[in-house]
DNA sequence: CTGAAAGCGCTTACAG
DNA sequence: CTGAAAGCGCTTACAG
């Protein structure tokens, strides 16, 4: 841009004071004198004087930055991200900016391209990995990095043991639901679910349905996802198997909003009213849900907390003093999908 | 994590090196012998030695790192932004990893809080500005960094005079859009669109129809959205107000995919057929059109083409040897939503 | 092909 | 309250 960058002894020289002294001015060290630091940052103004943070970072050690490590499927289309981790994404960025840390943000998939290596190469103070629990390896990998020092936090990690996560209050989210579904007079809830899936979000989403189920005395009856498949292809086989059973129903939790896409169209196809024969109430609040034929009934985490809580949960655990906050806040959107049965065949 | 730090000198140490040989080694640099590559790479690998990039890059002045910036409307929540956008955040990062950059990524909405700064602070070689037109603050102020000897790129800027922008091919895709809905069988085709909108997308693809349907000699009926409303509000409205005019109508080309969910919902609550007796198509390829109700045609650009093309574009501007690639290319994706026309009635 | 040395632009003890 | 000086960990002319 230019022939000679600007630095602090440019500034230093307008000023008329030292280079230290317009380092110790700008850094906002109130050990400096009001006239002087007025004066040096009149001269850096005048000078367009930016502070190179190579140079700062280098210096002190600290990066001011975290990396954040979205892990998709391998060969995943970007598009075909699950959006929620868009929304998370979103989040962590904010609140790590409103912290103070710039966000160094990748797309990982392949085996052969995962790199965490960010606090060596002093690119980062540290990470939060969020994403698809799918790639095995993936989780492996960070896994290994944070065994060997690393400071990471995590967002649907098939690991707990150790590590330091933070989940939606899954049970509570679970419970909410399938009490809305209670109150609006459904009573024959299937839940489209995994009990063996890695994704423990989808065990904690089965378990607090069942333990809201028993309350009330209802049975319940689970359906198995295949998660081979695409998501709302997940949703549309649940389905099918759900109505070759031929076990009857009139609602479906299911605890995953885009699956729960999968489920409405499936249901559209094959002619079943929603809400009138059989509601449904998904989990996650993404946002085609409320444009969804009809609407989606969702549990919604704050996304502003997970990204807050992720993002500090990481500074304390840098700063060395980790904290044991796991569960974002989570409330029921109610929207037509689950508005309560009409007549029956 | 460790008490001191790796350096290169370790290494060297380790090695029976000098240090620069070490700095050469890893570098890669042809001149260093194979026999004492292999010594200084195994001396890194057993001191789990990484470069330290800070010092690298004040070092060379190169940081590695692309800034990406996000943005959106004021005060939205990030849950709301354009998954269009989402999409192309993810094939930038894809992109510039690929080229062996970083991306350092931010969300930007509120003008207090705008920063572009991140060449003159060293953090990024150059930017690439996406997402909503809306926020005319914003733009204004990027424009501002980019006149200021910043190297930017853009895509959905309202600006074009003396910017380095990408874009879809809007017009190519409009036509594909417009053609498919003819040969389909639809003649009475209204666009939701803004012919004065801020938005330029919108008004090349408004371009492309009108240009599609004079050829075909068919009549144009434009219906004007009002930007003031969420994205699939505007669609509803714009039904409404379609439907209100009293015009008839077979079949509706939407600028924009959010938009047309809003369409496709409006259309349902009023128990108009798609594609039976209304044949409706979008534009951007948003994952959600596919299982809407019922699925959404779309003109879908390549999103891998487009990360690509944006982080190359930004290299080469960088490199000071500008290109004039600016086209996206885009292909119709069929789906239920304009399958033809039944009986109308 | 390898090494000794300078220097990128800061922050921060240490003196005064 | 301010300044002179060291040093963070690299890359890269310059010598040999």
């Amino acid at each position: 841009m230019r022939q000679h960058r600007v630095t602090s002894f440019d500034v230093a020289a307008l000023a008329g004071v030292s280079q230290s002294t317009v380092s110790r001015a700008l850094a906002g060290d109130p050990v400096v004198s009001e006239p002087t630091r007025t004066r040096v940052l009149a001269a850096a103004a005048e000078l367009n004087y930016h502070i190179d943070e190579n140079a700062a970072r280098l210096r002190t050690g600290r990066t001011g930055t975290l990396a954040v490590v979205v892990i998709s499927r391998e060969g995943e289309d970007h598009k075909d991200v699950n959006p929620f981790y868009f929304s998370l994404l979103g989040a962590i960025c904010a609140a790590a900016s409103s912290r103070g840390h710039e966000t160094l943000v990748s797309f990982q998939d392949a085996a052969e391209t995962l790199s965490g290596r960010y606090e060596e190469q002093r690119k980062a103070d540290g990470l939060i990995v969020i994403g698809t629990t799918a790639n095995r390896t993936a989780w492996n990998y960070f896994r290994e990095i944070g065994e060997n020092g690393a400071h990471i936090v995590y967002w649907g990690s098939p690991f707990d043991e150790g590590l330091d996560w933070i989940r939606a209050d899954n049970q509570e989210g679970a419970r909410l639901a399938t009490g809305h579904l209670i109150a609006n007079g459904y009573r024959r809830i299937a839940c489209i679910t995994s009990d063996h899936s890695p994704q423990r979000q989808f065990k904690e989403r089965y378990d607090g349905h069942v333990a809201r189920m028993r309350e009330e005395g209802l049975p319940t009856r689970a359906v198995e996802i295949d998660e081979s498949l695409p998501r709302e292809e997940q949703g549309r086989k649940a389905v099918s198997d759900l109505i070759a059973s031929g076990e009857p129903f009139d609602a479906i939790f299911v605890v995953c909003d885009q699956i729960a896409l999968g489920v409405l169209l499936e249901l559209h196809e094959r002619g079943i009213a929603v809400p009138g024969q059989v509601g449904v109430v998904g989990f996650d609040g993404i946002r085609s849900g409320a444009y969804a034929i009809p609407p989606l009934t969702s549990v919604e985490p704050d996304f502003q907390s997970a990204g807050t809580m992720l993002v500090d949960k990481l500074l304390k655990q840098i700063a060395g003093t980790p904290s044991d906050e796991r569960r974002v806040p989570v409330r029921l959107v109610p929207r037509a999908s689950s508005k309560g049965p009409g007549l029956l065949p």
